[in-house]
DNA sequence: ACAAGTATGCACCTTTTGGTAAGTATCAAA
DNA sequence: TTTGATACTTACCAAAAGGTGCATACTTGT
């Protein structure tokens, strides 16, 4: 099979185009926060538990670049950085809205099947 | 620095939720495709272009395992099988079409930003 | 004097994820 | 009879993604 890799891409539908957007480990999270509110550098890290400094930092700069979001240094010291949403960012945001609640309403039914196919991954991985 | 790792997660909130189970790279492209037409594997295969056999049949697989979609074996020869999403799935599918709006609306400016971003990882990597 | 907090960068390594190519059983069309 | 379609499976491998730990430069708190 020949793996036609289109240079610019062309997708398939706007499913595809949001997901190339938002896939990375932390991203619709780093979103989420966002939109709530919290900024700075360190309270994002706190929020987005267990994510490392070098992803975060990484997902951060990607989105930046992606027009989702802003950076801002206030070239204080200590350093004093805050991440807000772009208008694009926050209508993306904003339409990941759908997936909190519906995590959210579906939480209990989620995490118990999630368990059942970690141990299933266990016996068959 | 000591990542706790949770035996039974605990998600951090419904987001964390949801991207638990859509977290794959062609499973929400299935959930959307499946909303539209339930369907037989080939044809899946055809609508989610580019995936490859294995991914998509473990995709299938983890999606039916989550609850989020059914198996039909019609048990012929030539084999015959085909998908549907579960209430639940559907209910998952629906949550997602926000993205695909989304990504519709700005689809102009992501292909623009990102082929930007290609050329910048290029030069940075 | 020393630790801690601040926002990052970097080298190195592991894990996760996905892709390729081959094979299975059966039937129908060429 | 060879080819192709059907829905998978498996072994092997490459690439992507993410994590760890250390370093920076300056300040505030102990």
């Amino acid at each position: 099979m020949v793996t036609t890799s289109d240079p610019v891409p062309g997708f398939t539908c706007g499913l595809d185009a949001t997901l190339r957007v938002i896939s990375g480990k932390w991203k619709p999270l780093i979103l989420y926060f966002l939109l709530q509110a919290p900024n700075r550098y360190g309270e994002l890290k706190r929020a987005v538990r267990r994510v490392s400094d070098k992803v975060l930092i990484q997902q951060l700069k990607e989105l930046e670049a992606d027009g989702i979001l802003r950076r801002t240094d206030y070239k204080e010291v200590p350093p004093r950085v805050d991440y807000s949403l772009t208008p694009l960012g926050r209508s993306l945001a904003e339409a990941l809205a759908p997936l909190c609640t519906w995590g959210t309403e579906n939480m209990a039914e989620v995490s118990r099947v999630l368990a059942q196919r970690e141990a299933w991954d266990r016996g068959t991985g």
